[in-house]
DNA sequence: TAACCGTGGCG
DNA sequence: TCGCCAAGGTT
């Protein structure tokens, strides 16, 4: 088992060494941008963040400037990057930003965690990249590593395992080089202590691991319990008129929450009036399939199919390329695509 | 506690 | 081709 002492020198050795120095929010000591790094690097691997921080930035260089911001151009820059309820507590928070503190981003993490979309290892990262506080992180990477190294079993997702996991994580962050201690566990995680397959050669922790030790590598950390995923089926109206497409937009929470839609009616055995079938398709959730059917139908407030639902119509004058500054998401940008 | 919330890459 | 899951947080 390493000393936390021991294991800290190792790891701070190691970025020194072979960290990444050159992402596009290092550098930097904006807590905005860290923040809004953090923020598109939950749940979601750097390479797809990259160019998405790089257009908000232009867009939005200031934590003032995507708290003035209206929703739709916020949601309009995170279309395609999932998880939108991240883009609707950014700009919650920016809002909270510049009104409760002054456009001064919050220093402590306590403060910090009080944002909306920021929980407690991301709070860390900020506060520990930003300002050089102390404060751990806990992200999938620091988990992968510190499971394995010291053997700690079972699925993150379970209180007792995440408790042990955040305990080993206190007792092994420094106070001092929080900052390199913190983005070389992520680098040791991202690059070297990966799911499959880790480059246990090149790692500077391998002497003393459990994992390697007791060839259980595989065994760690625990997998999350898989569940039978639902199927549901629906269709999308497709109303043209005028090289214009009748938009909606969705509700602030559930799926694709302030994002722009087709009108979506669960599908029956009878298809209401349509002119024409598209092709249908299956979108793959994480936790569940949409099977949809695209259809083409007149105008739809002679249908009377319309009736349960609010036309907050819009119109988006796809045909000229004209994109409007809305969300989108993924599925609904290729079947407009496709109607090119 | 467990479900919910997107998308893309990889083996 | 398909299951897995990634710099998690909220409800």
């Amino acid at each position: 088992m390493w000393q936390a002492k021991d294991f800290q020198q190792k790891v701070i050795n190691y970025y020194r060494q072979h960290g990444r120095k050159h992402l596009p929010w290092q550098g930097t000591k904006d807590a905005y941008r860290i923040w809004l790094s953090e923020i598109m690097l939950q749940q979601t691997q750097v390479a797809t963040v990259i160019p998405y921080y790089q257009n908000f930035l232009d867009k939005f260089p200031t934590v003032t400037d995507l708290a003035e911001a209206s929703s739709d151009e916020v949601m309009h820059l995170w279309s395609g990057l999932g998880y939108y309820s991240r883009a609707r507590n950014l700009h919650k928070a920016a809002k909270m930003v510049a009104e409760e503190f002054n456009g001064d981003f919050p220093q402590t993490q306590e403060a910090i965690e009080s944002l909306p979309g920021v929980g407690r290892s991301t709070a860390g990262a900020i506060a520990a990249f930003a300002f050089d506080q102390p404060t751990a992180i806990l992200d999938g990477n620091v988990k992968r590593v510190l499971a394995r190294c010291y053997g700690i079993e079972g699925w993150a997702g379970k209180a007792s395992v995440l408790k042990a996991l955040w305990q080993r994580a206190e007792k092994n962050t420094p106070a001092q080089d929080t900052a390199q201690y913190n983005q070389a566990m992520m680098d040791l995680g991202a690059v070297v202590c990966t799911r499959s397959k880790p480059r246990c050669d090149q790692c500077p922790l391998s002497e003393n691991c459990y994992a390697l030790k007791q060839d259980a590598i595989a065994q760690l950390p625990g997998k999350k319990p898989k569940k039978a995923r639902p199927k549901r089926s629906v269709y999308w109206l497709i109303c043209l008129e005028n090289e214009q497409v009748l938009l909606q937009k969705r509700p602030p929470s559930g799926i694709w929450g302030g994002l722009w839609c087709f009108p979506e009616l669960e599908q029956t055995e009878q298809a209401p009036p349509h002119e024409q079938k598209l092709d249908s398709f299956i979108h793959k959730f994480s936790h569940y399939d949409l099977e949809v059917q695209p259809l083409l139908v007149k105008k739809l407030d002679n249908t009377g199919i319309m009736e349960p639902i609010e036309l907050e119509s819009f119109a988006l004058n796809f045909l000229q390329q004209k994109t409007a500054e809305i969300g989108l998401p993924t599925p609904v940008t290729k079947v407009l695509d496709s109607l090119n």
